[in-house]
RNA sequence: CGGGGUGUAGCGCAGUCAGGUUAGCGCGCUACGUUCGGGACGUAGAGGUCGCGGGUUCAAAUCCCGCCACCCCGACCA
């Protein structure tokens, strides 16, 4: 029997059991790298293909770069070493040979590369290096590239989804004119993603800036947008940088001005990952499996019959023909499932586990009604209602489902968003769990402190500010405005 | 990289302390039949380099030595 552990029992295993046996992924013969199943990369194809649109509609292009990058390329940018060097994985050879001892085959010695080659942890080495050719006059600019890529960050531990070694994301490559329009560019991504997040995923976020200490390596300000998971940690959904010219320097990519005078070229870069698939699962599922928004459903709906006689099955196949056509119309997506090998009973269990949405039941009582019933997976409700007009009934069902998935993930959040102004209180609602809303001096010194003594972390300064004076309540220095600490994933 | 743990059928485990027929159990799998409104049952069957290498012994999953892999907890991170 395929139950899988609660979450109030151990909060990890609940969502690795859930991972695996709701068929998402599974871990794979490489430490730290996953196979994502058909179900779960089709979540992560619905994500892809909402912000693919996304990012054309705002005037970005597809584009693709290698995924070696010249060791030499990566310590152009100081910080941006500083920050991956431990991370990278590294192609120092490129045969194979048979193995002396005839056992298998071994690195070639005589096969060593020249200058190796670093695996991409992120792009923006190769890619400005690029733009360096590319750009020469203002009339060159902007430059808006998206790639659809994986990446390699060789990580210490690893969990499924949230942080695997190789990933799969989306990275976007900017250069602009001006500060100004590099700032646009990162603000108006940070709203896609946040628009993204919260409508398809139904996971509510908190957009804001990340503290000096939090920003991606190289950038001038990172943008975020950060989500709570049902166990209390903050997880960060996806990131937009204004990376001023610091990659324009490191590259020396240089334009003519509209004053006729050299400027480094302004530089943005932004991502979101197969991570997301991660903060879908934890914000919304409960101890029966998966609980996921219709929007981001690969399945929306499942039909299963219940019936005892093969000739019965063939009324109920015939008697679900419209609906499933009807459904199919209206863009929503339905299976029937007929397995004669599975009881009814066992279905219900497994299309629980797999979070689909609507699932519809149809036996010979339902027949002789005229209903069909209906059961959400969200609430776990049942309903019986008259077939003749069950197709707008569900999808009104799953526009508000949508719509209450949402609401209940915020509710949480809010009911797990403390102000905090004490030290004593602040230790004890971040060793609970939440985001704590509190005062910040503004040194890096107080954040690290605060990290060492909590491990919590400043998550978010959130754009709409908290403005109101205060003070720390780890150093009593005064402070203007509160920001966002959490423990974080 | 520090601390702890585990490797036995596809999965989850027992057996190891105390060596001894043919290595078991549950789930899953195959076939047939009966079932089917919340994880059905019966009968028959398939499936194993006991992590790898070496040693001790008449005899090793079990004892000894070495190695490897993975998991959990920390430090590091999207």
């Amino acid at each position: 029997m395929a139950t899988i552990t609660k979450r109030s029992e151990d909060y990890s295993k609940w969502y690795q059991e859930l991972v695996i046996k709701a068929g998402l992924a599974e871990p794979s013969e490489v430490r730290g790298c996953m196979i994502i199943k058909p179900y779960g990369f089709a979540i992560w194809e619905k994500i892809k293909d909402y912000l693919d649109r996304r990012f054309k509609e705002t005037g970005h292009k597809n584009a693709y770069f290698p995924i070696f990058i010249p060791k030499s390329f990566f310590s152009k940018e100081a910080e941006h070493v500083e920050g991956f060097a431990k991370e990278v994985a590294v192609v120092t050879h490129y045969r194979l040979k048979n193995s002396p001892d005839g056992k298998g085959v071994v690195v070639d010695p005589e096969a060593r590369l020249e200058e190796e080659y670093i695996v991409r942890p992120t792009s923006e080495t190769i890619i400005w290096n690029t733009y360096r050719n590319w750009i020469q006059s203002y009339r060159d600019l902007p430059i808006l590239i998206n790639q659809w890529a994986n990446v390699v960050r060789w990580e210490m531990r690893t969990r499924m989804f949230l942080r695997t070694s190789e990933f799969l994301w989306q990275e976007g490559h900017t250069a602009h004119e001006t500060a100004e329009e590099a700032q646009a560019e990162a603000r108006q991504m940070l709203e896609v993603y946040r628009e993204f997040a919260e409508n398809l995923l139904a996971v509510p976020v908190v957009p804001g800036r990340k503290s000096p200490a939090e920003r991606f390596a190289g950038a001038v300000e990172t943008y975020t947008i950060e989500g709570l998971m049902q166990d209390g940690k903050a997880l960060q959904m996806g990131t937009s940088h204004f990376l001023g010219q610091n990659f324009a320097k490191a590259f020396d990519v240089k334009f003519l001005n509209r004053d006729g005078k050299l400027e480094y070229v302004w530089a943005t870069s932004w991502g979101v990952s197969t991570r997301l698939i991660g903060a879908l699962i934890m914000t919304h599922s409960d101890d029966n499996g998966l609980v996921l928004p219709p929007r981001i459903a690969p399945l929306q709906v499942v039909i299963i019959p219940i019936y005892k006689k093969a000739d019965q099955l063939k009324q109920i196949t015939g008697y679900i023909q419209p609906i499933i056509k009807g459904l199919r119309k209206k863009g929503i997506t339905v299976e029937f499932d007929d397995d004669n090998n599975k009881t009814p009973g066992w279905k219900f269990n497994e299309y629980e586990l797999k979070g689909v949405p609507v699932r519809l039941a149809i036996g010979p009582r339902d027949m002789q009604n005229r209903t069909v019933e209906v059961a959400r997976r969200d609430t776990l409700e049942k309903k019986s209602y008259p077939v003749d007009n069950i197709v707008s009934v569900i999808e009104d069902l799953l526009k508000q489902m949508q719509k209450d998935i949402f609401n209940r993930a915020l509710e949480y959040r809010q009911e797990h968003t403390y102000y905090v102004d004490t030290w004593e209180e602040f230790e004890h609602r971040i060793s609970e769990g939440g985001f704590v809303v509190a005062h910040w001096d503004g040194t890096a010194e107080t954040e690290a402190r605060i990290k060492e003594l909590t491990k919590a972390t400043i998550r978010v300064l959130p754009l709409e500010e908290i403005k109101e004076k205060g003070k720390d309540p780890l150093t009593g220095k005064p402070s203007e405005r509160r920001v966002l600490f959490a423990r974080a994933y």
